[in-house]
This record gives C-alpha cells, sequence and structure tokens, in this order.
DNA sequence: AAGACGAAAGTGGTTGA
DNA sequence: TCAACAACTTTCGTCTT
C-alpha cells in the first residue's frame, strides 16, 4: 500500500492552535489531523494520495472510481458553473478577444451540456448543495460530507426520496455520516440548523438505516466529550478525565440504556468539579443539549457506582 | 440571588404480544 | 395495532452557597 509513504509527510511537531496541546493524532482514514485534547480539527483533507476509499462491492467500486476527474461525490454539482467563471475579465465587460474565441466556444459546449441534466440529476444536485450548506455550518470535515453524499446518493437511486423533501433526506444522510465516522452530532444540532424538526430528521434517519442496511451502532459517550468541551473551552485536563469516568462507567456497565449525551455531560460536570473549575449544570446541560435533571440522575449513579472521591 | 436538588407528571420512542 | 415500559423532559417548590 502508497499509505507507508505517506508517513514521513507529517512528522513535524504541530501544535494545536486551540489548546497549545502537542497531542495531535493523524488519522489517516479521515485525513484529518486531531487535537488529542480539545479535539479540534486542525488540518483537514490533510493527504490525497491515491485512493483513499475502499471499494467493498461492485456497486460502489462503479459509483467510487476515478475516471476523469478526481473522486468527487458532488458530481452532478461538478463546478459546471464556477469553471465558467474562467480567468478573462470580461466580468467587467470588456469585449472579448478575437484570441480568446476557443474560450467563448467552450462556455456555450458547456451551456449546452448544463441544459441537458435530467430530472433526477438535478435533483441530486439540489441535494447536495443542501448537503454542503449544512455541513459548512457545521464545520463537518469532507470525509463526513463525502459519506453523506454517498448516502444521498444511495437513497437518490433507491427512491427514498419520493414523498420526502430534499433537506430532510440530506439532513439524515449527515447525521449517519456523522455517527459512521464517530463524529456524532445531535439531532438537535440539526435541527436547529435547520427548519426541519428533530423529530423528522430522526424519523428519516431510521428510515434510511433500515432501506440501505446500514449498520450503524450506538454512539458512545466519549465522541461526544471533546466537543462539547472545547465548546465551553475548558481545558484539556478536564477532557481527558471526563473520558476517564466514562471508561470506567463501562467497564461497571453503567453505559448501556443512558442516553449518550447525557453520560457526556455528566462525566464532564464530575470532571470540571474535580479539577476545581466547576461549570453549573445548566452550562453544560445548554451546550449538550439535555436538561440539568438529567446530568444530575446520570451524574449520581456515576458517583454512587463509580468509587470517585466526589464531593461537591 | 443563583445554583443545586428532587418529586411528580408528561412526552416520544421501543418492544413484544 | 396497541399497551407497557424505560429514559428523558418539564415544571416547580425547597434547600444550599
Amino acid at each position: 500500500m502508497s499509505k507507508k509513504r505517506k508517513k514521513p509527510v507529517v512528522e513535524q511537531i504541530i501544535k494545536c492552535p486551540e489548546c497549545n496541546s502537542t497531542q495531535i493524532s493523524k488519522d489517516y482514514s479521515r485525513a484529518e489531523l486531531v487535537c488529542d485534547e480539545c479535539g479540534l480539527v486542525i488540518v483537514e483533507n490533510l493527504i490525497d494520495h491515491g485512493p483513499e476509499w475502499r471499494a467493498f462491492d461492485s456497486e460502489q467500486r462503479r459509483t467510487r472510481s476515478r475516471v476523469g476527474a478526481p473522486v468527487n461525490y458532488m458530481l452532478s454539482d461538478k463546478g459546471l458553473s464556477t469553471n465558467l467563471g474562467w480567468r478573462n475579465k470580461d466580468a467587467y465587460g470588456k469585449s472579448i478577444p478575437t484570441k480568446n474565441r476557443p474560450q467563448v466556444y467552450r462556455l456555450r459546449k458547456w451551456q449546452r451540456r448544463a441544459r441537458v441534466i435530467n430530472a433526477s440529476e438535478r435533483s441530486l444536485s439540489l441535494g447536495f448543495t443542501e448537503l454542503n450548506k449544512v455541513s459548512s455550518s457545521l464545520g463537518l470535515p469532507r470525509s463526513v460530507r463525502e459519506r453523506a453524499a454517498v448516502l444521498y446518493r444511495q437513497a437518490t437511486k433507491k427512491n427514498l426520496i419520493r414523498g420526502r423533501s430534499v433537506q430532510v433526506i440530506a439532513l439524515a444522510s449527515i447525521y449517519a455520516a456523522c455517527r459512521l465516522n464517530n463524529l456524532p452530532r445531535t439531532l438537535d444540532e440539526l435541527g436547529d440548523i435547520s427548519d426541519v424538526s428533530r423529530k423528522d430528521i430522526g424519523r428519516t434517519y431510521r428510515f434510511l438505516t433500515r432501506e440501505l442496511d446500514l449498520k450503524i451502532m450506538p454512539t458512545s459517550p466519549v465522541d461526544y466529550v471533546p466537543r462539547f468541551c472545547s465548546k465551553m473551552k475548558l481545558d484539556q485536563d478536564v477532557t481527558s478525565k471526563s473520558i476517564e469516568i466514562l471508561k470506567e462507567a463501562s467497564d461497571n456497565e453503567l453505559i448501556s440504556g443512558r442516553g449518550p449525551v447525557g453520560l457526556a455531560a455528566a462525566a464532564i460536570y464530575m470532571s470540571t468539579v474535580l479539577n476545581g473549575c466547576r461549570k453549573t449544570q445548566r452550562d453544560i446541560a445548554e451546550v449538550a443539549g439535555v436538561t440539568e435533571v438529567t446530568i444530575r440522575n446520570r451524574y449520581k449513579e456515576l458517583v454512587k457506582n463509580l468509587d470517585i472521591p466526589f464531593s461537591l
């Protein structure tokens, strides 16, 4: 594999701009540099040598293969209009010199081509626009976007969009893609940035996973911790302490059946207290999107069952 | 006055008949 | 399809700092 060759490329010491930590993980599968402490994604799309995809069946091999252009799942959107912007100055109204005639010809050609896009591709491109909008407002790495685009494409192909809005399918694809990449967002977060209710997104998500046969494990509370902590600007000790607490909790079977978000919130609450930088339950509740009551219930359980020296 | 606490009733989703 | 159920939320009064 060409993976061997990639390694030396990022050997320099890199510091996290957020928390100054030098503990940076290189995640090749996601092409990201991620700060171990605060979870900040420092560089996305780090390396792009060779295929970063794997094909598990012939269908994927076909949709993912790069014939011509480099891989880009936002295919039908593929810059038909942006490419035409060209480096000419005619945007200022100057007439196009004769020597640029070939370019004008190209423009016309593309325009002709753009017009023959069929209905299903048009709807795909609508969906991709939506995917892009949502994922940039959530700051999702490219890997997640592409995964979402794949899901969206499959949904289209299976005619799952019929009777549902483009938007809700896009949101559900993103939600699923986030979970598949272990960068879970809550349904509330998705609901907040769109005008689709959490309920609808959830329902569509379940529908998608069923129809596309996706096997998605329940999310781990740990996956939420770095993001919540960095949202509250907590320092790395708190983050790692929270994760430690959750590890212990999972050893003691306190995880299953509980909402992962509430658990993450409770663990963070506890570690802020333990680290002497206490946050109010309300603050954490707000960031995590659960109620204070839930935080209380969870952290009571944790205190009771794990012997953590914990007192207010 | 703000934060934490906990009881009680209500909500939405899952499960199993 | 329906009822039972567990987790979580909302609301609110009380206690603590």
